[in-house]
DNA sequence: CCAGACGTTGTT
DNA sequence: GTCTGG
DNA sequence: CCAGACGTTGTT
DNA sequence: GTCTGG
């Protein structure tokens, strides 16, 4: 499933996230746009829609993007949670009924078939959050692409009149059956477009025939990863950096002797799970031995300062066991060996914890900073660090640097700009296994 | 014909 | 709006 | 999705 | 447990 992500995305970012490279871009409601670590249905994103009204006007003053209009979209900011257009005026709008929409039966279900043809549309997030379910116990995960490239979901979009004559955008996210990395979390996973051809497809309107066949996992194992996260976050109020911080997930069995053996068997059985390929892997496979040769780090709890209550933190009881249940498939051998160092640098937090706790919403201000993607970018990015060496640690730079031009450049333009055409290779390369900067920027 | 539904997730 | 059920 | 409430009478 | 609220 999908029902809580991240998006902090500057509004200038998301065509590009997007892949919309070249199209010119219209802005509409960005001002209801809140960047949020925390996001859930009932709240405003921006979604990029195909511009709909005749094809002609569109440019109003797209002179020099010269863009054709079916090229032309807009970055439309509209609530998570679909309300049919045929929904009641004197019902009360739920955000929850439908905030997501099996992909598998669109084309079936009456609320979503009507929107197929036109409705369709892209919703650009850093990352979403999934509940492990324990028992009574639920640990949240924040998952995201290991090189910090914003994740790229398929929705439909429709619009209501409500009673008092307002009209309501919303949007649904599509999913689909987990990936084999991700089953072990859940069984559900949103349908993540990672290049631009399948948003081309998506977003064109094609038939069924046409895109159904990319309404599926996404299966590319080494670029999504995801950690363990603050429970606390759990409540919809809980925003802030702290939302992504990976936390340490506390061994069960309070008997140092148990922890011993649970750990041993725990590393053995993870080297060899299929998980242990993305990092994802790593908060876990780190954990068992970190915490038993180390302390738990208080830090942890300092990061919740922000949000009072009590002991969240309580969190400690997942049972490290639960992993072992998983039904990885058996792979290669343990090289735990960096991987494990790896998960020592997570612990730093972003910097500006405090400025964002509490009351996300006050004003613009507060938000553009987090456009400017700073700080929040390093933890992110500290996977990449831990995990690819050098190599990514440059890209991230250049996503910085790239980031930092943005912001001189086109910040000022956000009615309607067209980002000039990068030549590069084809995208789908890139996006395939090891994305890189040109994946995400190159356009075809 | 009219009336009523139109959804997902998770849990059991 | 559109489809299903009665 | 998760969090949090889950109630009435009577009095001020 | 179940429903409401965010």
């Amino acid at each position: 499933m999908c029902g809580r992500a991240r998006c902090t995305l500057r509004a200038d970012d998301i065509p590009r996230a997007c892949y919309r490279n070249n199209s010119s871009v219209r802005n509409l409601h960005m001002d209801r746009y809140r960047p949020s670590y925390n996001v859930s249905p009932g709240h405003h994103l921006p979604v990029v829609r195909r511009e709909q009204g005749s094809s002609s006007s569109a440019s109003a003053a797209g002179a020099a993007a010269a863009a054709s209009e079916s090229d032309a979209v807009v970055v439309h900011c509209m609530k998570w949670g679909l309300i049919p257009s045929f929904t009641k005026k004197s019902d009360k709008p739920d955000h929850y009924k439908m905030f997501n929409a099996r992909s598998e039966s669109i084309s079936e279900k009456a609320s979503f078939r009507r929107l197929i043809p036109k409705n369709r549309c892209l919703v650009a997030v850093e990352g979403f959050y999934e509940w492990k379910k324990d028992g009574q116990k639920k640990q949240p995960y924040y998952i995201h692409f290991k090189d910090g490239r914003p994740l790229v979901f398929a929705a439909l979009y429709d619009a209501w009149e409500n009673s008092e004559g307002e009209i309501l955008y919303t949007f649904t996210i599509l999913t689909t059956s987990s990936s084999s990395a991700l089953q072990w979390l859940h069984d559900r996973m949103p349908v993540i477009l990672g290049d631009k051809v399948s948003t081309d497809t998506w977003l064109n309107g094609s038939s069924s025939s046409k895109f159904d066949n990319m309404l599926k996992p996404y299966e590319e194992t080494t670029d999504l990863v995801w950690y363990p996260v603050t429970p606390a976050m759990g409540k919809p109020s809980f925003d802030g950096p702290e939302c992504i911080n990976e936390i340490k997930l506390k061994i069960e069995g309070s008997n140092p002797i148990t922890k011993f053996f649970s750990t041993k068997a725990a590393k053995k059985e993870e080297s060899s799970n299929l998980e242990e390929k993305n990092s994802c892997a790593e908060s876990f496979k780190t954990d068992p031995p970190k915490s038993f040769k180390k302390e738990p780090e208080t830090q942890d709890n300092t990061a919740f300062s922000s949000f009072t209550e009590k002991g969240d933190q309580d969190s400690r009881s997942n049972p490290i066991s639960k992993f072992f249940s998983t039904k990885g498939i058996k792979e290669e051998e343990s090289n735990s060996e960096e991987k494990k160092s790896s998960a020592e640098y997570f612990m730093t937090d972003p910097p500006k914890t405090k400025s964002f706790k509490k009351e996300p919403d006050t004003e613009d201000n507060k938000a553009l900073s987090f456009f400017t993607g700073k700080g929040d970018q390093d933890s992110t990015s500290s996977v990449v660090h831990s995990q690819d060496g050098p190599a990514k640690c440059q890209l991230k730079r250049d996503y910085e640097e790239f980031n930092a031009d943005l912001e001189k450049n086109n910040d000022e333009t956000s009615k309607l700009c067209s980002t000039p055409a990068r030549k590069k290779g084809n995208p789908k390369d890139c996006s395939d296994k090891q994305p890189t900067l040109f994946s995400y920027f190159g356009k075809s």
